[in-house]
DNA sequence: TATTAAATCTAAAACGTTTTAGATAATTTC
DNA sequence: GAAATTATCTAAAACGTTTTAGATTTAATA
């Protein structure tokens, strides 16, 4: 494999002017050309290493999902992640940085020395930090001066970069829609107790309810794990005892799956007979019959949102840095 | 950032009896410890740029998916990638290896530039290659040793590496399963045809019609885009023009999920007036009701073969490698 | 033409590892 | 106790770049 050293020899320079020739630095262009054109014949490409080695830079950033083994199947069978990792990449894409991708579970033994490692051996330029069920942020410890942002913490700290999506705003619209619409009487399927995000939609949800005195009795609310199946029977458990509900909120497309296929199961119709609403607005939304009015959470946006932070700190070393989404209501066929 | 030099000074000996004394070489037990301290305490990790370049490694593989800019949204929209991308992931993860991603289209400018270099810069130890609609495998002329292996290529070469995935019989399983249940009047949504896959369960699925004497009229036939939307319409064309149909296979979920929904809005019944088969069994499957009886394309499993496969050139050596896996049906409520 | 300024090039150092061949020290063997 | 063996260590080279400071050549000025 030819290196700098071939080129050089080849068109008869030294391995610094070879350097500068195809670095667009300012060398006589007869030299540039002859440089360029050894280089093409030998099917010279710098190596990575040795670029890497000398500048400091990776030319890549490194996304992490951090999962929680009890809820493994969250990360394989969720494809939401998809969309936040083709937005991520797709930024990348466009400054010409390469994609990386890690998905890590909180309890693995080894995680606190994974970001040791990764914030030290250079083989990223920043990292893109996706947090399921928030246990605490220790690793942030090793991060220093390490170019990083992390979506939706817990602890918004005006020191670390994040984003975050507003998600008591998304549980907001569905209780101000709901009130809008008369209902009274209505379900609910929250999110994992130990899940941020969830927690968020559900207080959003849950207070402005309150706020028009509408209080959800605890045998309508059920705590789900996200999935479609969690969803079907949460549905069965509420309905059974709230034959009257007129509304269920679903605290994502998943578990809105499981309960329409309970109520049309049921012989119930949607949404004349009970009105559902999901939440993230992944491909599953459009897909299921009725078409699903849910909450977009802008996974797509929020995954180029993510990129471009980081690379504000990686190209022109700002920090500090936080950003705010809305998530915002489509509506379609299940109210 | 502490380096080798440091640790070595630290421990007041050789970089070189620091290296080794990290590496499990065999030093004296007690100044590898010494040397394991002073790394601890010097928080020191070892440079990714200078390792690789010495050893010529990188300790990473590269997953490239080829699109067509014809059907850019297939990427950003078909999660079954994510699915692929999980299969190779995990077991790069178990091989301690780290994992690029790269989606490039067939038209850009720079696609052969792109292997070219890739095979070249020593950024991965090798690459798999998920292409979309076949163009040609001119790129193919640089990887010479560089490990490849790619997913259904259409021309089943005995010199490259690859994974073919048995669509032609998932179409045969769809065909015999209408044939079984005694279903005459038939309608089909293909994919695009310019897909190979697509072009695969047609071919598997009409030939074994035929067989049997069943032949499907044109009219019967639609060549979607893989969409929902496509989905919907094309059953819409289908059923106005042949109403006695009593079973539709579709190239895709989605495109079974938009069947479904043009017929459950024209008042039809699945399965009792018409049955519906999917290809692929993504999550979107299990999320319709009825549940969608599909082909199981074993999608996490192919990313994981591909990866193995992958290995076993990167770390024995071998080469020429072919994989062939088949579908399976998956029995839901549709037919 | 001599002097100065600008353009062009290069030698050498540096980045942080691993590995090899050999030096030194410790241990075993007879 | 000397010779042979083994264990332990190290100096130096190598990997392939980029960058810096200065050398050399060329062009511009007076």
């Amino acid at each position: 494999m030819a290196t700098l050293k071939d080129v050089a020899k080849f068109a008869g320079v030294s391995i610094a002017t070879a350097s500068q020739a195809l670095n667009g630095k300012s060398v006589n262009e007869k030299t540039r050309q002859r440089v360029l054109e050894c280089a093409d014949m030998l099917h010279y490409v710098p190596n990575k290493g040795g670029q890497s080695l000398i500048t400091g830079k990776s030319n890549t950033i490194l996304l992490v999902i951090i999962n929680s083994a009890k809820h493994a199947n969250l990360i394989r069978e969720n494809t939401f992640f998809y969309s936040y990792i083709m937005g991520v990449l797709s930024e990348a894409q466009q400054h010409n940085y390469n994609f990386h991708l890690e998905v890590k579970n909180w309890e693995d033994p080894d995680l606190l020395d994974f970001f040791r490692v990764k914030c030290r051996d250079k083989s990223s330029d920043g990292m893109i930090i996706l947090p399921q069920y928030i246990k605490n942020y220790d690793f942030l410890q090793y991060f220093e001066d390490f170019p990083y942002v992390i979506l939706n913490p817990c602890l918004e700290d005006p020191k670390i970069n994040y984003v975050s999506v507003e998600h008591s705003y998304g549980g907001y619209i569905v209780a101000d829609l709901f009130i809008k619409k008369g209902y009274k009487n209505i379900g609910v399927i929250h999110g994992p107790d130990d899940h941020y995000d969830a927690e968020c939609r559900r207080n959003g949800f849950i207070n402005q309810l309150l706020k028009n005195n509408i209080i959800i009795p605890q045998s309508a609310q059920y705590y789900s794990d996200f999935t479609i199946k969690s969803g079907y029977t949460g549905t069965r458990k509420i309905l059974l005892k709230h034959p009257e509900i007129e509304a269920i909120f679903c605290c994502n497309d998943f578990v809105a799956a499981g309960a329409m296929q309970y109520i049309t199961e049921s012989g119930l119709k949607i949404p004349d007979d009970i009105a559902i609403v999901g939440y993230d607005n992944i491909d599953i939304a459009k897909a299921i019959t009725p078409a699903l009015t849910t909450i977009d959470a802008r996974l797509e946006e929020v995954g180029g949102v993510l990129a471009r932070i980081l690379f504000r700190q990686i190209l022109d070393n700002e920090s500090s840095i936080h950003s705010f989404i809305r998530p915002e209501l489509i509506k379609r066929k299940s109210i």
